[in-house]
DNA sequence: ATCACGAGGATTTTT
DNA sequence: TCCTCGTGAT
């Protein structure tokens, strides 16, 4: 156990009974919990098969599963589990899924499909349309992640409109329910509940999992808790690693607050700080320490670092966006010419996703090179979409959201109101719309030609779900043929560019699912990779590919975990950071967390910038210095514009022009 | 069915 | 201001 200090040693080492481990911004928590695992294996004695590890990312499961990996050999790590909360509940969903009121073979929807689905419902509901369907999901997730159930939130409904919200649950639970389909949240909740009801499922569990390591455990919510509790059960063997001070998902339904929870419900709960930080300048520390004090704490922790002062932070004060983003662009070339940093050393962090736009802007025309990361992703493009729409049909023919998509995708002549009358006789007969298709009683209500394309529409999924059976890839592949969507990506995309752009998405989901056919994840039927590529996004995969020596562009959400040499953070402003509507809700205590999370991504250098006046729905509004800057001390920072029009400046944008003349000889 | 226009909304978004 | 979604006209 070398390269630990001694905190880090003892928390790695301590498995006598519950542990957390309070890890500081920058304090080396995922080696602790690699370590640890590599520990309990080699030393503890405990077979992999009984340990398990969860993180909140597929990204951080995969870091994890890497580094453990190259700890310990490949055969020693056999039957380790390290996966997401939400892939460990499919998993347990999908081993008992009677116990949890579904049949094999379920659909899995997104928030997207969930919303969907209540759009749907409201559009067939009285008064419907006062209500936002997003605010409704928003409800009903927030009620699945404490544990309430349509019951409940009715009987604790305070007035109409709660009632009339809890009604939306019920009836969304019973479409789910319908449909043998379950969303996000029911990955949690399902097996939660599970284990609650079923003691004999709750030994087999408990049994497997010997040893449960979490980690970033303040981004917990009710229901993730409650799941944490019962798979430990009264042995209690488990190690939760988290910060208070990194809780930025509250808004999301973290509960910050189960880290003080488990002393409670665990009284010989061993808590271990982990305070020194290997990340960042000590100035940086120090400021960061000081803008965190100003948030009450349960846990009272101060990092510090045995790294030197370094750089004084700065804070630049600019006229309006436009100039922000000229000031940080010329700090970069400066950072990049002058003092010889990589790009991909540099990050610009903000607060919001359109605050990116004038840096992109000015960006490119220096001709440096950025990654955006954040936009849509790879799942939510609509032909991505259409696909996997077609793979839950085919495994799940109860899927009646999966049909709605895509029973006229490509176009097949069956409108509005040849589904209305479908919906009607199917809804009378209690049957699933696809079941539906096929009867001879739609007769009375449906044309004869009317109902030849249902039929033709059904033959196409009966015939694909029976070949699914035994070759699953091969199957959307050919089904992809069959429905001629590359010609309907063409008919409707605005150019042939786009066209392409889309069908290529849809040959990179069909690479995909083959690669995981052939990989670790082999034997998978079609259901299995329906739910399974829900959880999944392949555009991680594909920022891996391009890497590059780029500055980055995210947004402080998305920076959580990341580390850069150099990092910007632009718009220090009043209701920008602090955000409008958290200054409005009062939860200024998660913005200056997020703050804090920024400026802890700074290893060596840090600019805040903060302009005078910004443009907000297009007109100019006089920005307020963020409080957060106010908090700051302020002999360790240093306020000034002096970059601007210095000869430094001069050869940096001299230097800028050349590098643009080079790189358009490069692209030649 | 397809486009064009207008209203409304415009934080963050691990799964 | 600008983008997205839904509607209404062709």
């Amino acid at each position: 156990m070398t390269g630990l200090n001694p905190r880090q040693l003892e928390a790695v080492h301590y498995t006598a009974g519950p542990l957390l481990v309070l890890a500081g911004a920058g304090s080396g928590k995922t080696r602790v919990i690699t370590r640890k695992i590599a520990h309990l294996i080699d030393q503890g004695g405990i077979s992999p098969r009984h340990i398990c590890a969860l993180t909140f990312t597929n990204k951080a499961a995969r870091e994890m599963r890497e580094r453990v990996g190259s700890r310990i050999k490949g055969a020693e790590t056999r039957g380790l589990t390290i996966s997401t909360f939400h892939t460990l509940g499919l998993d347990m969903l999908r081993r008992h899924p009677e116990r949890a009121g579904l049949r094999p073979r379920f659909s899995l929807l997104d928030a997207q499909d969930a919303e969907a689905l209540i759009k749907e419902h409201l559009r067939h509901t009285k008064g419907g349309d006062a209500f936002s369907p997003a605010a409704i999901q928003h409800r009903i997730s927030r009620w699945k992640n404490d544990l309430v159930d349509p019951a409940q939130a009715e009987s604790l409904a305070e007035d109409d409109f709660e009632a009339r919200l809890a009604g939306f649950y019920a009836d969304y639970e019973r479409s789910l329910r319908a449909y043998n389909a379950v969303d996000f949240d029911d990955l949690i909740l399902g097996p939660a509940r599970m284990l609650a009801e079923h003691p004999e499922l709750r030994e087999t569990w408990q049994g497997r999992i010997r040893y449960l390591l979490v980690d970033e455990y303040q981004d917990t919510n009710g229901a993730q808790y409650d799941l944490v509790r019962r798979l430990v059960g009264p042995r209690a063997a488990f190690t939760v690693v988290g910060d208070d001070d990194q809780s930025i998902y509250a808004w999301r339904g973290a509960r910050p607050e189960n880290l003080a929870r488990l002393q409670t419900d665990y009284p010989h709960l061993k808590v271990i700080m982990l305070e020194q930080n290997y990340r960042s300048s000590a100035t940086i520390l120090g400021l960061a320490n000081t803008l965190i004090a100003n948030n009450p704490h349960v846990f009272e922790k101060r990092l510090w670092s045995e790294h030197g002062p370094g750089e004084p932070p700065r804070v630049l004060h600019c006229k309006d966006e436009g100039h922000e983003a000229e000031q940080v662009v010329s700090e970069i070339l400066h950072l990049k010419f002058a003092e010889g940093a990589d790009f991909g050393d540099i990050a610009i962090l903000y607060r919001g996703n359109h605050q990116a736009r004038p840096f992109e802007k000015a960006l490119r025309e220096h001709n440096v090179p950025y990654v955006l990361s954040g936009g849509t992703s790879f799942f939510a493009r609509a032909e991505v979409k259409d696909l996997m729409a077609y793979l839950r049909l085919i495994a799940n023919p109860q899927d009646d959201a999966a049909f709605l998509r895509i029973v006229n995708t490509p176009r097949r002549e069956i409108g509005p109101t040849t589904l209305e009358k479908l919906a009607n006789y199917a809804r009378e007969r209690e049957i699933h719309l696809l079941d539906a298709c096929g009867e001879i009683g739609l007769g009375e209500h449906l044309s004869e030609r009317q109902r030849e394309r249902l039929h033709a529409f059904t033959a196409l999924v009966s015939e694909h779900a029976r070949r699914g059976e035994t070759d699953p890839v091969g199957t959307m592949r050919a089904l992809v043929e069959t429905i001629d969507y590359a010609a309907w990506l063409r008919e409707n995309a605005s150019s042939q560019a786009v066209a392409d752009r889309r069908y290529a998405n849809i040959t990179d989901l069909l690479d995909w699912l083959g690669a995981l056919k052939k990989g670790e994840l082999q034997e998978k039927t079609l259901a299995e990779m329906a739910t399974l590529l829900t959880l999944m996004d392949v555009m991680e995969r594909q920022d891996e590919d391009e890497g590059g020596d780029r500055v980055s562009l995210m947004t402080l959400h998305a920076a959580k975990g990341l580390e850069f040499p150099h990092v910007f953070l632009v718009g220090m402003e009043e209701e920008l950071l602090p955000h409008r509507t958290s200054i409005e809700e009062e939860t200024i205590e998660e913005e200056r967390r997020l703050a804090y999370v920024g400026i802890t991504r700074a290893q060596r250098t840090l600019t805040f910038t903060l302009t005078r006046r910004r443009k907000r729905y297009g007109e100019w509004v006089t920005s307020e210095p963020s409080r957060f800057l106010a908090e700051l001390p302020k002999d360790q920072l240093r306020w000034d514009n002096a970059r601007d029009e210095t000869p430094e400046n001069r050869k940096a944008r001299g230097l800028s022009h050349l590098h643009a003349l080079k790189g358009m000889l490069d692209v030649d």
